[in-house]
RNA sequence: CGGGGCGUAGCGCAGUUGGUAGCGCGCCUGGUUUGGGACCAGGAGGUCGGGAGUUCGACUCUCCCCGCCCCGACCA
């Protein structure tokens, strides 16, 4: 065996390296059709976990669930001018509800609808209409609603979790009275998902609104949080939008003030998905497979009982069984613990290296020897697999939640130094080209781009010369970061003044 | 949609003067083992991505199609 459990390594191709990750920890697997995944079993415990901890966030921020259609009218989608530019190139359109058996045997689509349906690449058309009804007075709003839906973006060029024809993700859609409610509920759940990648997915993040040339079509303002993957990447994680009046003018919500005046209301949208899958596995893993922070983990801690003869067992899965509920007791982050006894009858190496790949946290083994010392065999996933430490049974039901902590903080810890390892702050054009290793730089054949470069930090205005010039190495502006010291200064390419720096990057 | 690479067992691969398939891992059975990817013996598993053509005969040659990966174009 090689010394590692995923071939190739990052260093050597990274993006196969991903997908073998993927494949190693039994995530997801190809559909019939293109650019579609199936979710399996463990990928989308990870989304379970992920919903379950945003749901309780958008429910403590005042959002409740509802839930539209899949099937949008095409007139719908016309009517936000910028939205249709931006959306027309990658809708699924139905346009026949009936099928029926041809003279050859093949099933042929039949009964042409009158008005072609587009299945949802986003909701904001049919959720306004919906808005545009509901709301009629001042003290209807705000209207505060979130969804978790599947959505369909035809894109050209899918790789799983991060850019799939179907996906699954959350859409928040909320109307406010005024411009100053709706801008603070934008950066509100900007908050939410900072908070929630960088506590929860151990994923340090950029927040920061997006230069124009990036915002969501319709919106006034779009804003991301931006997160730094293993092969310097930038990904987007999450975005925030302020839609201005731009949706309810179109869609014709309004509302009627406390003093009498008909208005038009503020709207934002805001959605994460399952690219955050993704994410953590980019953000963590290791060339021996699948890394997962423990708060997101769907099993914490594994117990591995070690036995020879039936009597061994029986006594090995006796404790095991006691120490399961000891620890399924103890809390970390206001949840019980997520403990399994895995008794599969198989080699003890394997099982342990199956868990390795799967990227659960800690590993304890329990073998005749340790209850005769009276203790467990203790390992973490971000320690070398073959590391182990022996602590007391008792301590460990103590330690346990302490040591996940350890590891959550552990992750986000390192994840933030190879950002900042991989970050730069630069001040002319020409450092610019350097850093993202020169123009039109060939990736080396059948390989993924392994050039690690990085985030740079860097003066640039919200002009067309800045992307002209940003072109051709493929980088773009992933937003402006709001936290940070920064000082103003002038763009690189244009001169003009700008307050602060911008974070450039290759992206996902 | 363009350029490149690739589709052979669950996974990773070999298989050129064309003669209808093999290796490693995995899987199943039995045994010996067992504190970190065991060993021995036996076994199951493939319409060689699909279709058409050339041929006595195609995994192999020709054409078309489909899919996957990388790079572009495109992308909240």
């Amino acid at each position: 065996m090689p010394d590692h459990a995923i071939s190739p390594t990052r260093d050597q191709d990274y993006p196969e390296w991903y997908q073998q990750v993927v494949r190693a920890a039994d995530l997801a697997d190809q559909s019939p059709v293109r650019g579609c995944m199936v979710i399996k079993p463990n990928g989308y415990a990870i989304w379970e976990r992920m919903q379950s901890i945003l749901d309780r966030m958008f429910k403590a921020t005042g959002h409740q669930n509802a839930y539209f259609p899949l099937f949008i009218p095409l007139s719908y989608l016309e009517k936000e001018a910028k939205h249709v530019e931006g959306f027309a190139k990658e809708c699924a359109v139905v346009t026949h509800h009936r099928l029926e058996l041809g003279a050859d045997g093949k099933l042929v689509p039949t009964g042409k609808l009158e008005e072609p349906l587009v299945v949802r690449p986003t909701s904001e058309t049919i959720i306004g209409a919906m808005y545009a009804k509901w709301i009629q007075s001042w003290r209807d709003l705000p209207v505060l609603i979130n969804q978790w839906a599947n959505v369909v973006r035809w894109e050209m060029r899918p790789r799983v979790f991060l850019r799939t024809t179907e996906f699954l993700w959350q859409e928040g859609h909320t109307a406010h009275a005024t411009r100053e409610e709706a801008v603070e509920e934008t950066l509100r759940m900007l908050d939410v998902y900072a908070t929630f990648a960088e506590r929860d997915l151990a994923m340090p993040v950029i927040k920061g609104p997006k230069p124009s040339g990036e915002r969501f079509p319709g919106a006034v303002d779009t804003y991301s949080i931006e997160a730094m993957m293993q092969d310097g990447k930038a990904l987007q994680a999450g975005t925030s939008h302020f839609l201005g009046q731009n949706f309810a003018q179109a869609q014709e919500i309004k509302f009627s003030s406390a003093s009498g005046q008909e208005e038009y209301c503020w709207t934002t949208s805001w959605g994460v998905s399952t690219r955050l899958i993704g994410a953590v596995i980019m953000t963590h893993s290791d060339d021996d497979g699948l890394v997962l922070p423990p708060r997101i983990a769907p099993l914490q801690i594994v117990l591995l009982p070690i036995h020879r003869t039936p009597e061994e067992r029986e006594t090995v899965l006796a404790c095991c069984r006691t120490l399961e509920a000891k620890l399924t007791a103890e809390h970390f982050g206001d949840e019980p613990l997520r403990v399994r006894i895995d008794s599969r009858d198989m080699r003890g190496g394997d099982k342990a290296w199956q868990h390795i790949k799967q990227g659960v946290p800690l590993r304890v083994e329990i073998g005749p020897r340790d209850l005769a010392a009276g203790t467990v065999s203790v390992s973490r996933r971000d320690k070398p697999p073959k590391e182990r430490v022996s602590v007391p049974l008792d301590a460990i039901v103590e330690q346990a939640s302490q040591l996940l902590e350890e590891l959550q903080r552990g992750l986000f810890e390192k994840a933030l130094a190879f950002r900042e390892a991989h970050t730069v702050r630069l001040g002319s054009t020409e450092e610019v080209v350097a850093f993202f290793g020169g123009t039109a730089e060939p990736a080396p054949k059948g390989k993924g781009g392994s050039a690690r470069s990085g985030f740079a930090h860097v003066h640039v205005a919200d002009d067309p010369a800045v992307a002209a010039i940003l072109d051709p190495l493929k980088v773009t502006v992933r937003c402006i970061p709001m936290e940070g010291d920064d000082e103003p200064g002038t763009c690189i390419v244009t001169g003009l003044f700008v307050n602060r720096r911008s974070v450039l990057a290759r992206s996902y």
